[in-house]
DNA sequence: GAAAAAATGAACATAATGTTCACTTCATCA
DNA sequence: TGATGAAGTGAACATTATGTTCATTTTTTC
């Protein structure tokens, strides 16, 4: 196992643990221990307790970005791609157990604003595939030629919203029914006639 | 709100915190705080952190056992005495969460032999409750005039074992079954022909 | 079997937490 | 109302727990 790979097992371990216990009751060891190492090994991975729980989260909203961005790439039409893309996106969480909790414990994992976002780069490449598929709705005529930057930011914020009321706040099925109507709406508003 | 009272809601709070966190991850300050009053203030009613866990748990465990008590004292014929008593034993943890949880985190609470009880006053009252009712079947001629001491010592740990098999190490369904079963093979063991 | 890489565990500094207590606030009753 | 005791507070302190480092040992590689 090469240096990478055991990264990739060191933050999928931290990660479940600080779901476990929340980022203040786990300590380093629990973490060494879940790994089956020393906390003194595991301090050759990583810089101090904050910085793997930055890497850990970072690791696992990049699964959740990788997983979504890899389940639309091979959609023909663009009005599928962007549904796909906001329904896998939206879903993501309720399979991956340990972002969630981490999240549920950690909401200022999503920002409300992007100047105290400590993913910023992460959000912005998921804003990214946003706005490739808006672009190219647009660039082959099935979208209405809006402004795409100010669009990803607002459908963006949409979305973030949906997700923590969902997952954060447990609001579930009724804002489930309220995502497929927003979708359908957003979705009509930005067809061309 | 009187000092008795005031302990009983500590306790209850005392329990629900440390079914969330363990032990050892529970902060004096936590339980404080679920009551909403000052780490403190909370030490005017409790010496430190293990006695407030020690009688905590010991008011869980006399819920449970005053439940089982009045449930049964009114059943006048003592072979469905008998069945209810194992019954209502055996299921009430499936109802109270926080001791179920603490149990899982501290299996302790259970002892293996009565020398290292902690909660040996309580676990012997519990044992004089069988005691009584075994005796009752064989003062009224129902049971055969077996050792009531040995029998009840006999049957607490199977009792015990029970708890443990279905709670804390959760092999539920089957276990369950194999709980009725016993319980038939014991009561008609019990029973003179 | 030498050199490099990985891992250990004890040591240390610091932060977190348990515990105490002088002081403040609140309730009771003359 | 204001004296008196009970209840509660929050800062201070002692101790423990925990994060972090590093000299040493073990394992791997060639």
């Amino acid at each position: 196992m090469n240096r990478e790979e055991k990264l990739t097992r060191i933050y999928e371990a931290a990660l479940r643990v600080f779901a476990r216990y929340g980022y203040r009751r786990t300590r380093v060891e629990d973490i060494a221990d879940e790994l089956g190492m020393t906390k003194g090994n595991l301090y050759l991975y990583v810089k101090d307790k904050r910085d793997l729980y930055e890497k850990a989260v970072s690791h696992g909203l990049l699964q959740w970005q990788g997983m979504v961005a890899r389940s639309i790439e091979k959609i023909d039409d663009v009005c599928e791609q962007f549904l796909a893309l906001c329904r896998k996106g939206y879903t993501y969480l309720s399979r991956d157990v340990s972002l969630r909790s981490v999240l549920i414990n950690d909401p200022s994992i999503f920002p409300l604003s992007s100047r105290e976002d400590q993913f910023a780069e992460i959000n912005r490449a998921s804003m990214d595939l946003l706005r490739s598929v808006l672009a190219r709705g647009i660039r082959e005529g099935r979208f209405r030629e809006v402004d795409v930057d100010h669009l990803t930011e607002l459908l963006y914020s949409i979305y973030v919203m949906f997700i923590i009321k969902t997952y954060v706040k447990s609001e579930g099925k009724s804002t489930q029914k309220m995502f497929e109507q927003g979708l359908d709406i957003v979705l009509q508003g930005l067809l061309k006639k």
